[in-house]
DNA sequence: GCCAACGTTGGC
DNA sequence: GCCAACGTTGGC
């Protein structure tokens, strides 16, 4: 099966893209989503696939890219058996954010998760929209 | 800081 | 199983 791609949301205040980077290869676990469709699509993430690090609230920016290094497991902070998580590492930063405000200015993004389900805090990203994100984040083609 | 949208909870 | 109430998210 080829590869799919991702966009993991987080608040700077909680866990920021230089915490990502800090814990490099070992990763994170991406912990904490007490939402069952987020839940979902990690349970659908395979080891390898890549994903987007986009910052909510004030900063609304696509700041890096992380892969996936373990698949969904218990989530270690919670009791709950329903909760899942994966682990992911930093790739790598983008040479130029992407915000929001650019991805809402792109007609070809409109169909994005992140425009129609602003909520959704992890969610699918489609190839091409991948593939332009690459594009405007200033990387000529796609990482790894 | 506000508020709309949405998801979850819990009473019935 | 429905649905109102509530809490949370996240853009503005």
């Amino acid at each position: 099966m080829s590869k799919h791609y991702w966009l993991f949301k987080s608040e700077k205040s909680t866990w920021s893209w230089e915490d990502q980077v800090t814990q490099g290869d070992a990763g994170e676990e991406w912990d904490g989503v007490r939402n069952y469709q987020a839940r979902n699509f990690m349970r659908e993430m395979k080891v390898g696939d890549l994903g987007f690090f986009y910052l909510s609230q004030r900063d609304k920016v696509i700041v890096g890219i992380v892969e996936v290094i373990a698949e969904a497991h218990p989530d270690s902070t919670t009791e709950d058996p329903r909760w899942e998580c994966v682990n992911i590492k930093a790739i790598r930063s983008l040479p130029t954010p992407v915000s929001l405000d650019q991805i809402k200015a792109d007609p070809r993004l409109s169909e994005m998760v992140l425009v129609k389900n602003s909520r959704l805090s992890v969610q699918p990203v489609e190839d091409e929209e991948w593939r332009i994100l690459c594009e405007m984040g200033g990387l000529a083609s796609e990482p790894g």
